[in-house]
DNA sequence: GAGGGTGGGTTTGAAAATCCAACTGTCATG
DNA sequence: CATGACAGTTGGATTTTCAAACCCACCCTC
């Protein structure tokens, strides 16, 4: 199911998918299922134990259980025993779960303006205690580009497809 | 299925979600699908006929075209004419589909870090002609807040969850 | 020590979604 | 007239999903 051809000390399954060879499809492969990313918002959130992700997704308790064993073989999150006898286990996100912190932030801007009708959740902001930004405010994301500090927005950006036998506009005929 | 209250012009429908009110939720209930995004990375990438981005994504013909129509429908991509005779329709993206570029991009970098072995495609990256970052570079994204321009990392935040009867930990109690 | 409650799942059976291959219909081209 | 491209649709088997019920280990109270 995995191709797991030289990954890291702390990296997560390499799964392969159909189409084209694409990082956010092999993403989605990891946790691109349904509940998944609601389940790892919950862990965001604190909330670790089974009852309340059930709870607080809404999702059927034997789809969870899958999930989130799908999702620690995934290597995203994490169980950890809080007490043997009986034996309790909460879930805890791993590195890799914890940079999925982006991919929820985009979600919820997009979800923020195009799919509810007033935000049910903000997130607030304080930049460290000397700085200027010490006050807190609403968090409003924008995403720049790290070399340049420019926004990266409509315009100025090019496709560079590195996968072989592959290019923007599908599989190359002469491979 | 759709609560439609108070859309705007170009609105998309508001799904229900199960569980706590959540954007992030209610824009997986209309992308998140399998499918769905990798559907829309084609039409990114300019491939806008279906057989292209059944090629390219390896969807089935079936699921696809439901999928289509459902993002269609969801407003999230519109479907034009290129042809009469034989009447044949190409996908484009709406203002709310091309707004997926940061989910796109979010994923994208999650899976270069953690889902496979090495990039398959990279984003170059050039600022405005006359700019001081008028060369192409590797796009590499972060997540600033807009108010503060600082980096949106670990610390710094905290949850403002606003809908009634729910807090950070799930449904309140009393009310 | 019987009964009830909590936490964390598993089981069951029916409904829905998915997959794959083959098929259709409309046209253009040779 | 045969072939092939394109954009789906159809049929049938296979998987997933769902909701509700159940199970098990433990704690608490009476």
């Amino acid at each position: 199911m995995t191709s797991n051809a030289k990954q890291g000390e702390n990296s997560v399954p390499h799964p392969e998918v159909p189409g084209r060879p694409c990082s956010a499809a092999a993403a989605l492969q990891l946790v691109g299922e349904r509940w998944a990313l609601l389940a790892i918002r919950e862990i965001f959130y604190g909330n670790r134990r089974f009852g309340q992700i059930v709870r607080n997704t809404g999702a059927p308790r034997d789809r969870l259980a899958a999930r989130l064993r799908a999702l620690e073989e995934a290597g995203v999150v994490e169980r950890r025993a809080y007490s043997e006898r009986p034996v309790r286990f909460e879930y805890h996100l791993t590195e890799a779960g914890r940079d999925l912190a982006p991919v929820m932030h985009a979600l919820l801007a997009w979800g923020d303006r195009w799919a509810v009708d007033t935000p049910p959740v903000a997130f607030r902001h304080r930049g460290a205690p000397g700085s200027e930004h010490a006050a807190e405010h609403d968090l409003d994301l924008k995403s720049t580009c790290r070399t340049c500090g420019e926004e990266a927005g409509a315009g100025g950006l090019t496709i560079d497809v590195r996968a072989p036998g592959w290019d923007r506009s599908g599989p190359v005929e002469g491979s």
